[in-house]
DNA sequence: TCTGGGGTCCTAGGACCC
DNA sequence: TCTGGGGTCCTAGGACCC
């Protein structure tokens, strides 16, 4: 894969064939640093991290100028200010970055009717039907890229391929501010050099595995027979990293309406303390917080979910998870809070807890699963009734009673007191 | 060096049914 | 009494991606 510091970066000139290339890949640059430095102009040109300034924190984002120092995300904030002690760290804005988000698809809503959301910062654009209107990839391309630039300020890379996994690759080579169009007939060239990695599921343990059996770029696995890649690494991912290695991906670009139909499969809440937590009150009290944001989640989306999964981490980073499938999907709070207690208490005595995580999976959507005059669909009522107080009101107006309590405990017992 | 938070997908074993 | 094979569901863990 690209080293993501720009040092590989690879662009094409302007004679290059795009009469294969139907799909484009348009990815945001060190987007959200990007986006954060929009309002800081000053810190232009200085290596900057984007994260909380905590010792348990990781990094989000970095610009150019950081990664020079080896600085990426997901790197502890820690050994980040090791790397570059003068980094600048500045607090991630997730409401600004929607919205230069939302900004960026409208522009490429606006060019192609084919546009596949990937992310908040990146997307797939289908430009197959536009070649008589508005031309190939060598024009619509750059029009894109300066059109993004100049309605938003912030510069987007692109690539262009055949299909959507070489236009993936294509466009981090192409990084930063650049464009990269690989023909068909250069896929293999521009594919078999690159390191395993460069395989779309390949992370740093398969990539250990690959090695351990010799295969160290994408020309290693496309010459290896396929049954032996199955008898390896299974048969799902062996045909997978057969089909990669030779520049095969059948998927299509998902349009908008498609994309909409197919609601998420899960929704989940985690937290890491600031400290590890031994007791067990504010244990489940984290349990409690992270299972209610999971249920107004489920209600929001107007979907039940069957499986309730608690993750917990302990002080050494050990995680375990423990899930339970209820006899009928849900979107009851109280009945994911109950779920994910019991799957706690079940534990037993256990280490220091370092992250406690609540999900919801098995989803379906409420309208299927028809009216259930029982129990749970009163609390389902009085909750939806509840969320719109919420809504109308704000947090405090509503919260489960054991919140209040908690809340209340903490503000008699906190250094300043009283009420 | 000491590891966030949101997800998806795959594997493997065991229970259970036919 | 001891036994096959296929299918499905559930649970747990882990890798990976953004």
């Amino acid at each position: 894969m690209s080293k993501q510091d720009g040092s590989d970066r690879l662009v094409s000139g302007p004679g290059v064939d795009d009469s294969t290339a139907t799909i484009l890949h348009v990815d945001l640059d060190a987007f959200f640093a990007s986006a954060s430095l929009l309002s800081r102009p000053e810190l232009l040109g200085l290596p900057v991290v984007i994260g909380h300034d905590s010792t348990r924190s990781v990094v989000t984002a970095a610009t150019y100028e950081a990664r020079k120092y080896g600085v990426h995300s997901a790197m502890p904030m820690a050994r980040a200010l090791r790397l570059c002690p003068n980094a600048v760290i500045l607090e991630p804005d997730f409401g600004l970055y929607q919205r230069l988000s939302a900004q960026v698809m409208g522009i490429l809503d606006d060019v192609s009717p084919d546009v596949e959301r990937l992310g908040i910062d990146e997307a797939f654009v289908g430009i197959a039907g536009l070649r008589r209107l508005a031309g190939g990839a060598n024009r619509i391309g750059p029009a894109l890229r300066a059109r993004i630039r100049a309605e938003t300020g912030l510069v987007a890379s692109i690539g262009a391929a055949g299909t959507k996994y070489v236009a993936k690759l294509a466009s981090s080579r192409a990084k930063p501010d650049g464009m990269l169009v690989v023909p068909d007939d250069a896929v293999i060239g521009f594919l078999h050099p690159q390191p395993v990695s460069a395989l779309w599921g390949v992370g740093p343990a398969q990539q250990e595995r690959l090695a351990r059996y010799g295969l160290h770029t994408v020309g290693d696995v496309a010459t290896t027979p396929p049954e032996r890649l199955a008898a390896w690494f299974g048969p799902a991912t062996g045909a997978h990293l057969a089909a990669l290695a030779w520049g095969r991906d059948p998927r299509s670009v998902q349009e908008r309406a498609v994309q909409e139909r197919s609601h998420e499969q899960s929704f989940g809440h985690n937290h890491t303390f600031h400290h590890d937590v031994t007791d067990r009150d504010e244990q489940q009290s984290e349990i409690l917080r992270l299972a209610t944001g999971v249920g107004r989640r489920l209600r929001d989306a107007g979907v039940q979910a069957r499986t309730i999964t608690l993750t917990v981490r302990f002080h050494d980073f050990r995680t375990i998870t423990r899930s339970r499938t209820l006899p009928e999907p849900t979107d009851v709070t109280r009945v994911i809070v109950e779920t994910a207690w019991s799957l706690l208490e079940a534990l037993g005595e256990i280490p220091p807890v370092r992250l406690l995580g609540v999900r919801a999976s098995g989803v379906q959507d409420t309208a299927d699963l028809g009216l259930l005059w029982d129990d749970s669909a009163t609390w389902g009522s009085a909750e939806r009734a509840m969320d719109a107080v919420h809504d109308r009101f704000g947090a405090a107006a509503v919260a489960p009673a054991s919140m209040l309590r908690r809340e209340r405990k903490r503000a008699d017992t906190g250094p300043s007191g009283g009420d």
